[in-house]
Parts: C-alpha cells; structure tokens; sequence
DNA sequence: GCGATATGGGAAACCGGTGTCACAAGCAAG
DNA sequence: CTTGCTTGTGACACCGGTTTCCCATATCGC
C-alpha cells in the first residue's frame, strides 16, 4: 500500500500516474506536454496509465507553473444582445479545442469608476488576453490600461483603433457608402439618416460614409436630413417622426443600426405610411430581428462572429501556432443584404 | 539588496509584502483574508505595504492550495440570444464584488458526443460550480454526470426537476393558465395554441396550462388548434399558417414564445388580417422584440434574470455565507404582461 | 576497448499562495 | 516562581504541476 494512495472522489494527479506507470513526475509531464526526448515504450506505458485513470492535468497548478493562466476575457458594455453573443460564439469557436475558456465581463459605461473596476478584474484574474467589444474598446486609455497591466488585448471596432496586432475592424464606412448609393441607384435623392449616439467611432464612421456617398452623387441636402439616435429602437422612432415630419420628407432612411431601422418602420407604420412603397429604410448590422419583420429589412451585414474569432485568434495564435506568427486579417468587409424595404421612391 | 528583488513589471507577490512589510508570508495572508488575531499594528503596516505595492493575490495559487478555484459556469444550448444575456446578467449580478467569475460554455444538443464534452470542460476546468440553463437543464443525465464529478449545480427550468437546493423553476403552467383565462375572459372561445418543441419540458408545461385554462372553462377543441412549433420565428410563422386555414379558425393564438408570436403576427399580416381585431396573439418570455413589434404583444414575462441570479446566489452562498444557509427561493412567478396585441374576437 | 557524445529519465527547486503546528510573550491563577 | 492559558507570529510542508540540472546508459569514432 503507497503512502500515498489516491483518495476516493478526488481527481488523479500527475503524482498517480507516475507512481502507478512506475515513472517519476517529470516524465509524465513530458508525455502528456508531447515532449519528443521520450521512449516510445514509456509513453505508451505512460498513456495507458493516463487513460486508464482519466487523469487530467489541474490547471490551476499549471497556470501556476507556468506563470499564465488560459482565460480570455471579454469586456463589453454592449446594450445589444445579440450582438454580444454572436461575438461569444466567435471567440468561442475560436478557442474550441484549446485549453482556453471565456470569461465574461460586462462593464457599466456609465460607472464613474468603470476603468478601475476593469483594472481590477484584469489585475486580479490576470488573464491570458482580453477582446474589447465596441463601444468600449473605442476607449484609449483602456488600451492604454491594458498595456501598462501586461494584458494582451484585441480591440474590436469600426475603424483602425490601434496597430493591427491589437485590432479587428470592419470598414463601416465604405459599406454605408455602398448602401446609399443602392439608395440612390433606386432613384432615390432626399436620403433621412438616423445616426448613433456621439463620441461612438462606430457612428462616426457610418456618418462618414452617407456623407461620402452624397457627396460622390453630387446631392446637396439640408442638415435636418440627419436625425440623431442612439441605436435604441425608441430613438429610430423618434428620429424617423422628425425625418418624416419634414417637407418634403425623405423618400428613403437608413438608420445606423438595426434596431433604429426597427423603430423606423414603426414610426413609418403609424402614419399608415407602406414600406417600402412610400418609404425605404435601410439598416445596418443583419441581427435577426431584421429578416423577421415585415417587410424583411435591406441592411448591411456586419461579419461581427468572424472578427470576434479572429480577435481571439490573434490573442492565442503565440501560444497555439508556436511563434508562428500567422496573420490573422485585420480588416473585415461588411456588405449589403438586400431585402424588401427598399423600393425606388414614391412618384410625388 | 534582497536576494529576491522583484522583477519589474511582474507583480508583487505575497513574498515582496512580507520581506518588505518585516513579517512572515504567512502573516500577510492573514492580513489579507481579515484573519482575527492579529495585532492591530501588524495588520496595520502590512496592509500599508499592500496598498503601496499594488498587491493583488494570485488567484490560481489560491485555488491550488485551497483546492477549489472561484470559477462558475454557464452551460447552454438556448438558441435565443436574449435569454442567455439576461441569464448572464442574472449571474454576474450575484457574483458582483465576489472573487468569482463566469465562464460560459455554449454546447450542440445535436452532438453526440454532447455529455462527454461537457464532462471534460468539468473535470478540465474543475469549475466551482454550474449554472444549467433550458432546455438542457432538462437533461437527467447531465445532473447525474455533475453529481458524479463532485460538481456542484442548479439547473434552471419551467418546472421542479430537482431538489429545491439544486434547482430554480418558474410557474409555467400556471402562467399560461392564466393567460389563456385572460383571452377567454375578452369573449375567445376558440383558442389556437402554438406549442414547443417535443420532449422540451417548457414546452410540456405550458401546454398543460393551455389544457388547464380551457378545461376550467368548460371549453372542447378540436386536436387541431394546437399546431407544433419548435421556437422559432419560420415555426411560428408555419404554425399560424396551419392554424389560421381552419374553419372556423381561431380568433386567438398562444404562441409558446414571443419568437414564434412573431412569426404568428407575421402570418396574420401575410393574409392581410389585423391584429388584434381580427386575431388576438399572445406570446411568452417578454423579450425586447414583443414591445418592439407592432401591435406590442401581450406576453408572459418570465424571470428569468432573477431566476439565474438566484442560482447563482445558491451555488456560491456556501461560500460568501459562511454556511448561513439564507434559502434562496426555488420558484419564481411569471406574470401576464397586457399590450395592445389582445381584444374582444370579432363578431362572425 | 576507450573516451566523447547523444539521449532518456530522475531529484529537487520552484510557482505563490494556504494549512498545521510550534513557539514566544503576556498575563492570570495557584 | 512556576504553571497554564491566550494571543500573535513564524517555520515548514503542501497544493499539482513545470523547469533546471545532473546522472546513467547507449551509441559512436578511433
């Protein structure tokens, strides 16, 4: 009897295995770390150990050892949910069969204390790396947090935020530009556009682009054509009764998100007004809210899942590809999905 | 200069405290997790040192000496993106200002190999605890695979599945009884009901409070007002579709989720019928989409944030409460939400 | 047959905390 | 002045891995 015989309902530990393989620690942790110095017999003996007591290595001890854990976080203060969760399955997807897992981490973008409250989460759980989630990875000092932390970091957004190491972005701007000159393309020329809260790049950028569309039409129109929103559906609805209440109103919206183009449709429906027949709208994100209203949305897809993967990709790549140094893309094209809301304009 | 220096950049550790600080490792930590005897001085100059350096203990050192890491997850196979925010926000709310973190684990109810998937993410990771969301909640085995590991869990779900210690359920049944008491109250005798998917257990519920209602109220149906859904919007849509082609039709739906009241009200739109003068539709959950959709829907509002955090308290209790076994309730109360998406039916 | 060189494998230190126990100091009781 | 108890503190082993270093053996060239 072993002086120290593994107890009932505890886990094996390396210390069973090598006791019971007849081999001594190390050469457990060099098989099961796949270390090619070993004898092909004792891995094999060592295996069938290993299989045989479904032993699995504590990755507590091992992230002690190794001075780095295998959690990646994610730090968001995103209001829409499917938003969040499609990036959560991006990282996910990414880190499927790896030793990494995913912590969440919602923050409160009003909390005076929001970038302390982070340090703290990201001091004491020391993570492996943190993807950041627009709005909040728009916010430098956060990035500038991270780096005096020693925190990897990705930052998701809408335009280059940081070097490309640090960053996935999509090119809000010039999909916007594409959608308005779909707009225009349908004879369209008094365009209303539902902006996004101020001091989001994400808005920033989709302005930009409806601006850079006019303009490349040549179509000149009054300020009050841009109403303000703040990517709640009340705020589209309520930016669409100032758009349509205008004279002439405007024969086509796109609102900068989704859930505006939502709150549109509704302003649009209680002035018994028919889209698209008197009225196009255009949204931006593809959330699924956008092809199960009635009429199906015409709205740009953002590819959201796929830059979240790559985030987490760019984040473990050092580990799991051994300096390999693959370059993941930094810039994702998001593009037109069109549907039923956009028709050309009414005759007047 | 002290033969161990601490490195820059890295963190201090528990050691740089002591040697700085002039006591013993071991009195640091008691200094940090507010051991009782102590000298006031001791304690005061340490924490001095604590503060000074920044000193924050590493979490997987702890977990390794204390054999229990501060991780909880969140295993799901919810298809429905609001849901599993709310549920995440219920956690993390009860987690709030605890050393724990949430870990989320989205897996494939088709997969096969689902359960032992699910064992190797448990015993891998050696969670604290899990949180088991709906439908898979539901799962026998997946409860008898936690017990076995040793890992502590609450399942979430629409009715009592386990011991109360185990398990926060809603009032499904009884929801849904009264809802439909509330349709037949405004004058509808004939009630269509869009169920659920097979074998879910909040499918099954909610249909028994369907039968409730209508047997209460003394009213017989044919088999055919109740069309199978699974819980989604196409479902939904379908299911409307088959219900609204009999004859006489019903002059209300209940629709197992607001998902699927969506695709009903879709339905109704496609056959140019009003809502609700001509078919009254109520839904369940109260997802943002029922108030967003036009007629905002009359719903069932679940508690489903409250639930998780719930569970969440009930997981980590034994630890924050030092054992003070504070008896989280084990059943919450959905409630009818009234919008404009019922009326009186129409006179034949 | 010899030393030089790979190669497989072990002993012990270490990662950064916590638990156990011993011990010293202070003080009351005998 | 001992004895005994309480209180505050430290030494040391331990959690379960990894890393460093070193030794034993097998292989090789001469």
């Amino acid at each position: 009897m072993a002086a120290k015989n593994r107890e009932n309902g505890s886990q094996p530990t390396i210390n069973d295995v090598a006791r019971i393989a007849g081999v001594s620690k190390k050469t457990v942790s060099r098989v099961v770390n796949g270390s090619p110095l070993l004898n092909d017999d004792t891995r094999k003996r060592v295996q069938e150990v290993v299989k045989q007591l479904g032993y699995v290595p504590n990755p507590q001890a091992r992230a002690l050892a190794l001075r780095r854990n295998f959690l990646i976080g994610l730090v968001h203060d995103n209001p829409n949910a499917q938003t969040v969760l499609k990036v959560q399955q991006g990282i996910l997807e990414a880190i499927r069969d790896t030793e990494f897992e995913l912590v969440v981490r919602p923050v409160d973008r009003g909390m005076a204390n929001m970038l302390e409250d982070i340090r703290q989460f990201l001091e004491r759980q020391r993570l492996f790396g943190v993807v950041l989630m627009p709005p909040i990875s728009e916010n430098d000092s956060l990035a500038e947090l991270c780096r005096q932390i020693g925190c990897r970091y990705v930052r998701m957004g809408s335009a280059e935020l940081d070097e490309p190491g640090n960053m996935v972005a999509s090119n809000d701007r010039e999909a916007v530009r594409d959608a308005i000159k779909y707009l225009i393309d349908q004879g369209h020329s008094r365009i209303g556009f539902v902006s996004g809260p101020h001091g989001f790049r994400s808005a920033i950028e989709r302005r930009l682009g409806f601006e850079d569309a006019l303009e490349a039409a040549g179509i000149k129109q009054p300020r009050s054509m841009i109403a303000d929103g703040n990517y709640t559906f009340e705020s589209g609805l309520l930016a669409a009764e100032r758009l349509l209440d205008l004279s002439p109103r405007p024969t086509a919206i796109f609102a900068s998100n989704d859930e505006m183009a939502t709150g549109v449709l509704q302003a649009a429906r209680r002035r018994g007004m028919d889209v698209p027949t008197d009225l196009s709208i255009v949204g931006f994100d593809d959330t699924p809210i956008a092809s199960h209203i009635w009429p199906p949305l015409t709205t740009v897809r953002w590819p959201i899942a796929t830059m979240a993967r790559s985030a987490a990709l760019k984040l473990t790549m050092s580990v799991t590809e051994g300096e390999q140094e693959v370059d993941e893309p930094s810039m994702f094209l998001s593009t037109l999905i069109r549907r039923s809301s956009v028709a050309p304009p009414p005759r007047d």
